[in-house]
DNA sequence: GCCAACGTTGGC
DNA sequence: GCCAACGTTGGC
């Protein structure tokens, strides 16, 4: 089973949001690496650690699973929706997502913890001009994260 | 609000 | 296919 970081913004879906519903389809990814990822790579039942971005306390807030397979965004055919893609037609959707399943919340993890750590210098999450939205986290990564995430 | 870094767009 | 210009991300 493989671990992913994928990035939120907590005013616009937070782990508690998702602790409240359960469960999120993972709306708005709009990058081609990324939903590349959730297509070809995620599994059901894969792990997700879930990263408030954006926000005063950027850092790890809680830890979910992928709950399903990927499939078509539906914010991208609707007008009204700031995710909204003109491009992408619905009988070739450009942008998938996957839905999200709580697991727990921990104590939040600092991303300017996660720098103090050389076991996690290899994160893709921090690596220079790392933008990405998700990201694959390697074993040894989580190992370590395991031990601090309570 | 600033700005570095990155991804995308579109003219050529 | 190149690459400059532009838009976005996201920490600070």
């Amino acid at each position: 089973m493989q671990t992913w970081l994928m990035k939120s913004e907590p005013e616009e879906a937070s782990i508690d949001d998702l602790q409240r519903l359960g469960r999120l389809p993972w709306v708005g990814v709009r990058n081609y690496q990324a939903r590349n990822f959730m297509r070809d790579a995620f599994q059901l039942g894969d792990r997700v650690l879930f990263y408030h971005s954006s926000c005063a306390q950027p850092g790890i807030a809680g830890i979910a699973r992928v709950a399903s397979g990927a499939y078509a965004d539906p914010t991208q055919f609707d007008p009204s929706n700031p995710y909204f893609d003109p491009k992408s037609k619905p009988e070739a959707p450009r942008w998938l997502l996957v839905d999200v399943a709580f697991e727990r919340k921990t104590t939040l993890l600092p991303l300017s913890e996660m720098r103090l750590q050389p076991e996690l210098a290899t994160m893709a999450l921090l690596q220079r001009g790392s933008r990405l939205s998700i990201t694959p986290v390697s074993d040894s990564e989580w190992a370590f994260l395991a031990q601090r995430l309570t």
